[in-house]
Order: C-alpha cells, then sequence, then structure tokens
DNA sequence: TGCCATTTGTTCGTATGTATC
DNA sequence: TGATACATACGAACAAATGGC
C-alpha cells in the first residue's frame, strides 16, 4: 500500500489513498477512519496520518472537529450569487438583523502598519477593540479597531456592543468619516476561521479602512476587517 | 517572551512575535531567520517554529524556499478603483510593465448572471475574450470579457495583445465607463491556479466590473477579473 | 565538476493537553 | 467520569534543495 522507495512522499500517497478512498463507500457529511485506526492501517507515524488528512482538509476534501473527528466534508455549491450577501444589501435589507459584540479590548503600543496609518510613532499607545459581526445571527466579520490613545476617553469603557460608530457619535463627539479602504484576499489564521466559524480552507476578504473625525480632519481610527469570503461580496457603485 | 501558561498556543505566541518582529527592520524581499535561529530565539523546538511560520505563509506574510530560507513575501501591488481608471494604466503609473495576453476567444449564449448583468434574455449570444495579465512578466490576472454581440464588429477579431480599453476605443469607437465593481474572495478552480502559476490553496481576490459606453451610455462589458490573492491588493480612495 | 555547509522537508517516537460524547 | 479523538509540543534522524567554494 505504501512505497517507501518511492520519491512520492508517504504522506502525500496516504492522501492519495484516502482521496481514492472516499469515493468509494463514504459520502459527504460521514465521520472518517480516526487517526489511530489511519496509523495502523497504513503501518507509518501518527504525524504522517496527519499530514496527508492536512493535505485533504485544505482541498477542502475532510473537516476535522477536534474531539470527535474526522468527516466527509460536505460539497460547498454555496457559490451562487444568491446567496452572497452584498455588504449594502445586506445591511439595508429588512429583517437582516445586524449584531456586534466586542471580544476584547486592550492597550497596546502601535507596531508597523498600525502606526504608519495613524501616523504615530512606533510604540505610541494605541487601544485597540476587537469585535464581531453577525448577521441573522451568522457570523460575518471580524473587525480590530486601532483607536489612538489621545482621542481614547472613559467613553470608551462603557462600550459592550452594538454599532461602535453609533457610540463614537454620540458618546464620543466623533463623526467618522473614511478616507481611503484597501481590499485584499487571504487566508483566515486559526483564531480567525474558529471565531468565524469558518473553513481554515475557506479565505477571507480583508478591507483595511482609515476613518477621520468628519469636523477636525484628525485620523481617529484605523480598522482591518476580516470578512467570510464566502459569504461577503463588496459592492462598489461609481457616482 | 513565550508565556508557557498562556493559554494562547506556543506557536500563536510566536507568529504574533515574529509578525511585530517583522515590522521592525525587515522589508519586502529580505531573508528572514532561519528554522535554527528561531528555534534558539524562542527556546522551542523546532516543529513548534515551523508551525509558527506556517501560520505567517498562510497569511501571506512569508515565503519560504525549500534548501534557501525564509523570507519576507512582497507587498501586494496596489490597484485603484475609480471610475475612468484601467488596471494597465494604475500600475504603468507605478513604472511596472504590464502585458496583457489573449487566451480565448469564442461566442457562447449569455447564462446567469452574464445575461443578467448586461441586461440580456438567458441565452443571448455573447462573445468571450479571456486573457491573462501579466506584471514584470508575472501573471497577476485572469480576465473575462463578456460583450453583447450587438456591439461586437469585425474589429474584434483584430484584437491580439495590449490593452483591451485602447483597443475598444480606438478600433470601436467604445469608450468604457466602469458603473459597478463587485469584490469578492474565492478559491480558484485548476484552471485559474494553473494559468496564475499559484498554488491552489491561495486566495482569489474576484473583481466583477460592469461598463457601459460613455456616449451612448449602453452597457457594453461585463468582465470578471481573478486577481492573485496574494499579490494584488485593491485600493479604493473616497471622493 | 563535485563536495560541503546551511536550510527547509519528511518521518519516526513520545508525552501531554483539550474537546466531545 | 471515562473513553475516544484531535491538538500541541518536545526530541531525534535523515532526505532534499540551495548556494558557495
Amino acid at each position: 500500500m505504501i512505497d517507501r522507495y518511492s520519491p512520492e512522499k508517504i504522506y502525500m500517497q496516504i492522501a492519495n489513498a484516502i482521496e481514492a478512498d472516499l469515493k468509494d463507500g463514504f459520502e459527504a457529511g460521514d465521520v472518517y477512519l480516526s487517526e489511530k485506526t489511519l496509523t495502523e492501517k497504513f503501518g507509518v507515524n501518527r504525524h504522517t496520518v496527519r499530514r496527508a488528512v492536512e493535505e485533504l482538509v485544505k482541498q477542502n476534501i475532510l473537516e476535522k472537529r477536534h474531539g470527535f473527528g474526522t468527516f466527509v466534508a460536505e460539497k460547498r455549491l454555496a457559490y451562487s450569487i444568491k446567496s452572497h450577501h452584498r455588504l449594502s444589501q445586506a445591511i439595508a435589507e429588512k429583517g437582516s438583523e445586524v449584531e456586534t459584540h466586542l471580544l476584547e479590548k486592550k492597550r497596546i503600543p502601535a507596531l508597523g502598519s498600525v502606526a504608519e496609518k495613524l501616523q504615530l510613532k512606533n510604540g505610541d499607545e494605541v487601544l485597540q477593540l476587537d469585535t464581531l459581526r453577525k448577521i441573522n445571527g451568522k457570523p460575518i466579520a471580524l473587525i480590530s479597531h486601532f483607536f489612538p490613545i489621545a482621542i481614547v476617553t472613559d467613553a470608551f469603557d462603557r462600550y459592550e456592543s452594538g454599532s461602535l460608530g453609533s457610540f463614537l457619535a454620540k458618546h464620543c463627539d466623533i463623526q467618522a468619516k473614511r478616507i481611503s479602504s484597501q481590499v485584499s484576499a487571504s487566508m483566515p489564521n486559526a483564531q480567525d476561521s474558529f471565531r468565524l466559524g469558518m473553513s481554515s480552507t475557506q479565505p477571507l476578504m480583508k478591507v483595511k479602512t482609515l476613518n477621520v473625525n468628519l469636523k477636525t480632519n484628525q485620523l481617529v481610527e484605523y480598522s482591518v476587517t476580516r470578512f467570510r469570503g464566502d459569504m461577503m461580496q463588496l459592492e462598489l457603485l461609481m457616482k
């Protein structure tokens, strides 16, 4: 079953063998063999089967759940246009319920792009708020907000959920205005994919935005939003 | 440096530490520290730093080459979306060399979103042109252009390479103006990842745009651009 | 050319942590 | 609570690619 003298890596041989095995008696959603079973079946180390399974998870063929097992991934036909939420639409749609939850709040030294964007010195303190955005109960986006400490007031301590924009307007007299956005696609890290309840093989759409105070024109917020790539589509309408 | 009693996994602590380190003294293209060095620096096992680096590779922050080392990933190229702005112009301004190659040309019945966007009946004929865009010799984007047959003239037969926008202006008297763009992130299919010379585990950034003829205001083109997610970043400037 | 040091890649072994049922 | 299964982390050895001499 395994050719230890083949130039093809053992984990790839196993990945291929598993893939063939799946087509022969397994259906989407079925629980697949445990790592222990696979270890015995192929006569290799557990790490090696883990590496093989990892390969198939990356390809969306298997899924894993800690403490439960490995199972055959559901087919994702979900890419039809209709299943995409449009940011502008989804929020405006009647019946779409948008929630925002505060996940974390901490003071950190501004590093790299955060310092650069907010025009601070490397190491200047900023307040970081991480929030989770849900639409109709489903996690859609994670947002890390960065505020220069200079604009942070005690009012921030009271924020717990709901629109951060409205909160700033009401309690801090800050009307934020977006002056630029940068959009890119990348893969999620473990924490982000967990928090968004998505497969780590699905991409994120990252939107980095810089906001100024509409009145004073001062830089007040830099934020990094990670949208679930499979659920969100940005819509840009030209004038 | 490493807190072994933190609930945050060691490999994530290291990934974060490396990310901060990178912003402080490393530039795109620089060779980063070897696994051995990192192992000593953080006082952990080599597997653990490998896991951390893996995390950053997934996020397009580091790149690895077998037998050579780890280096800081190149910054994504930025591309501003503005109405009247063409990709070739946007990039050319930065002094990069842009090539466009025709991959395929065919007449097909408009289906689904193509018909919908161009306001055609399902099954109406459209001309599809697939082009590959390279910047400094590297494949960056695949574009599928769809034109209603009504606007297609014999001139189209002469198109082989170069800016399609300029071609339309010169030979078909069409000045295209973008009226909307939709941006999303998704994984590439086998053909796209092959044509773009990228890993099938890296995401694409898809930009769907709808263009009208500036003079007549008629819908003239719908296009779907697949950018390599690891090489491109859209930039949106407000106002 | 070929050899060597360096660096990443693969595989084995072992132990312990943590989630699920 | 216990059994099972995946997750993390340590240690060791060898393979394979790279670049310099």
